[in-house]
DNA sequence: GATAACTTTCAGGTCTTCCTGAAGAGGATG
DNA sequence: CATCCTCTTCAGGAAGACCTGAAAGTTATC
């Protein structure tokens, strides 16, 4: 891979290499392309300002495969698009908050997994209910399958719920935190 | 697909055919394969010990692609074999409790991405350190990179033990209200 | 208005994952 | 010991995800 600066250390080029590597590594288990994790991995470590051709030099790969993938990164809002007075060229950077970033990547786990599980198992639960089964909702196996669906819905809705406290009350403490810092100096 | 059971009412089969798809369509985001996700969504929604060939029967897939990702489901303990007497045949039974499932989750997934990511960064930050980097370690892109590096960490290595807390905490607290539930009788 | 610079979109190719159907392995039965 | 039952493993094919390289689109410059 053909690094964009020339000066760095190489122990900092291998760390950017290793990190983005990681990252790839990871796509699978996030459900996301390898090259979209490529290149949050790369904007993230280097911190930089990334043009497309930048981000093609370093990565190796198409301009077409750039477009699409950091697209996705800038709706997800894992990625700004930067602009630089007098270049016409995009340029992109990561967020570099870890907590905002991972606030960002839970609220897409939340559209992308919880809310839809939450939907189906609402729906199954209703199909379930004595409203809609009759008598037949006092037998064993109906009863037994609402439990299993049920158990399963308060499970998802508390671990949601936690999560979305968690983040939350992270952002209010790191904002307090933010205050203070400033009234000091 | 063929039910199993000719007896079972339809919405309850319904039910049973759309957890099964719901599981399914969250495997791309689970890093796990769409059989592993629908056999598992199969054996949780039925709660019953079922065969290879009823597996087979049910899901319409091959006895290799069943017995590949049964093996596999096993490994992460998310479901037992069950042995019948007198019934040469391996049956299979997912775990019913949600905490005991997700608490499974929660450590294979900690295996497959915390602890790699966990792993890697450590050495990232070791190799950024002034120890190994001597003078350089002061340069502005290096402490930029250091920070970036140990902000990720941090993050992780606090996200990993909540989560450990809290799947901790549950098992204590359901525990305690089993032992309660169990001294009223 | 033509040209250039830059990004997006597309059609087709490549590669990886996943599955099938068959062979192989192991163990029970007669 | 042969046969059968059941599960595992394998080689190859299928399907889909992903990528490339080029065409198309957009906007700035001259």
């Amino acid at each position: 891979m053909k690094p964009v600066q020339h000066d760095m250390p190489a122990p900092l080029l291998q760390v950017e290499e290793d990190f983005i590597a990681l990252w790839r590594g990871m796509s699978s288990l996030w459900g996301i392309s390898p090259t979209m994790a490529e290149i949050h991995g790369l904007l993230f470590i280097t911190g930089a300002a990334l043009s497309m051709d930048d981000i093609m030099a370093r990565l190796r790969i198409s301009r077409g495969n750039v477009s699409m993938n950091l697209s996705k990164l800038v709706e997800w809002g894992l990625v700004k698009r930067v602009h630089k007075r007098g270049d016409r060229r995009e340029y992109y950077e990561s967020l570099t908050d870890v907590w905002e970033m991972f606030t960002l990547v839970a609220a897409q786990r939340k559209r992308r997994e919880i809310d839809p599980i939450v939907t189906t198992l609402r729906q199954c639960r209703e199909r379930l209910s004595p409203e809609s089964l009759g008598a037949e909702a006092s037998r064993p196996e109906a009863e037994a399958q609402r439990r299993r669906v049920q158990d399963l819905l308060s499970f998802l809705t508390l671990v949601d719920s936690l999560a979305q406290r968690f983040f939350e009350s992270q952002r209010g403490l790191r904002t307090a935190v933010d205050l203070l810092a400033q009234e000091k100096e």
